[in-house]
Parts: structure tokens; C-alpha cells; sequence
DNA sequence: TCCACGGTTAGAATTAGTCTAAATACAGAC
DNA sequence: GTCTGTATTTAGACTAATTCTAACCGTGGA
């Protein structure tokens, strides 16, 4: 754990455990933006004890609820989670379904002629593409 | 129906049956993106036979492998249908959840600065807010 | 020490979606 | 018009993702 989990998880209202921890910190150093069952596959073992996929449900529900990650999609229908915080979009290899974080100031300019009726709060770009080499 | 709906299918390949023509037509006239189980329960009696899960699955997989209708998402983990085909982003009213059509033309410009590792196919953007009124 | 409470666990339940096998519908051949 | 092969539909079984349930810890405070 390179991370300071039990204090980021504390700072955010979330008691630390051993298996919030160690799903916290796989989730902090991945950049894969993983399913639930590939977090519950990646952390299984480094537990003393058995874990429970409703714990691996239940926290990451909870780092949800209190802003430490969040959830995107790609596909439809598949829940992948995210630890990177920062503003940013995200670039899929549509051939190896492969996830690459695009900070939001690479994306020069959008403006939006919404007209008075839409009040945006954020937006958020899904990029499909190739990866090149 | 208001539309034609066999001649849509025809020309993409779809064989019509009364079944996918009354699909069709639900996802043609509707503008609320509907999950699989809504379309079932909106078109389920306008058949005079019973209608199958299987089929509304099978025939709304048929109509995106063809092109007549795309997938999308707002909600991780939920899959929505949408008929219009045109070139355009979404809107979602983090209130109630309602799905507006917004014209790719609205957004006036959205540059990328990828590099030449990322070659964009295409890219959606969701915008999330609220509607006035 | 005892208790209350939050957290974890295994497994059951639910839900969305796919698969299977049997029944139907139907277009073309005769 | 009948025959027959193929496509479609159907009900229900199946699977996978997620949530729920109820019992079981573990710990910090009375
Ligand atoms: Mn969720
Ligand atoms: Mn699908
Ligand atoms: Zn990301
Ligand atoms: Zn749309």
C-alpha cells in the first residue's frame, strides 16, 4: 500500500477496514477502471480472511456514496469503477476495450447552445478509438 | 402507425414481422430511450398473441446489429434503446432522470488535443443538469 | 465484563439478459 | 393447394450482476 488509505478514507466519513482498504488502494493504484468482480478477483487473496462479494459490493457502493471514487461505464450495461477524481474523459480502444484517462483541459473548447432551458451541471465525453503501435 | 415500418426494416435487412414492427414503431414514436423492459411493457398488448421476453431481446439486438436503432446509457448498468440515429449527444435531467435529444450541431466545437497515439472514431458527449420549469 | 452497533459473511433472492427446445408461420417447389 | 425447409416466436431454463437477509464477528464505551 503506497497509498495513506485509512486517512483518505477517514477525511471522507469512511471507517477503515481491512477490506475497505485493500479494495480502496487496488482501485488507487489500477488504471484499468476495473468491474466489481475484478476487484473482487485482484483482492481476494490479500485478505487473512474470506471476502465476501457483498463487501466488495457494499464498499464500493460506499466509496461511491462518499466521493473517494465514482462509477462510468463504456460498454452499456457494464458498471466499471474509477479512482481517478480529477476532472477528466475517457478514450475506449474499441478493438481491446482498453480505458485511457483524458484530463478535461484536452478538450480545448465546448461550448454548448442549450438554450435558457438546460442548466448544465457537468458533461462528460466518451471518446471511441484506436490506440496506435 | 405512422411510420413505415416494414419498408424501415426491409431496407436494412430486417425481415418484418408484426412483432418487430410494433417494436419499431414504439422506439420510432417514443423520445424516452427505454430500457428492453419498458418497450415489452408499452407493446406488449398491441400484439394479438402473447409476446416474449426473448423476442424483445432478440429483436431489439436485431435492430442495433442492423443500424435502426442505437444502444446508450445514462445510469451506469442500465440499457437504453434510441431510434433516432442522427448525429447527437444527451441531455439528462439529474431530477427525474428524462432523456433529451440534444443535436451534435449544438455543440459548436469541441477540439481534442489526443497526440498521435489516439485516432478518434467518433465521440459522445453526455451532459448532465437540470430543466427549467 | 457486557453491550450495542457497525461491519462482514455465506447464501438466498432479484433482475437483466441469453439460451434452448418445441411450436408456428411462411415462402418457394412441386 | 400441399409439401417442406427455414426463419421466427414462445415459454421457460439458465447465467451473471447485484442486492438482500440473517447470522456472526469485533471493538469501543458504559
Ligand atoms: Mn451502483
Ligand atoms: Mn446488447
Ligand atoms: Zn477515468
Ligand atoms: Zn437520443
Amino acid at each position: 500500500m503506497k497509498h495513506n488509505i485509512e486517512e483518505l478514507l477517514s477525511t471522507h466519513g469512511v471507517k477503515p477496514t481491512p477490506q475497505r482498504a485493500v479494495i480502496a488502494d487496488y482501485l488507487l493504484e489500477t488504471h484499468c477502471h476495473p468491474t466489481a468482480d475484478e476487484v473482487f478477483q485482484a483482492v481476494k487473496d490479500k485478505l487473512p480472511v474470506a471476502l465476501s462479494r457483498a463487501t466488495v459490493y457494499n464498499t464500493l457502493n460506499a466509496l461511491v456514496t462518499a466521493g473517494v471514487i465514482q462509477e462510468m461505464t463504456t460498454e452499456a450495461g457494464r458498471v466499471r469503477y474509477d479512482a481517478n477524481m480529477s476532472d477528466h474523459h475517457h478514450f475506449v480502444d474499441i478493438e481491446s476495450g482498453k480505458v485511457f484517462d483524458i484530463p478535461a483541459e484536452t478538450i480545448k473548447q465546448i461550448n454548448l447552445e442549450l438554450g435558457d432551458k438546460f442548466k448544465v451541471h457537468k458533461f462528460h465525453v466518451t471518446i471511441f478509438g484506436e490506440v496506435k503501435e
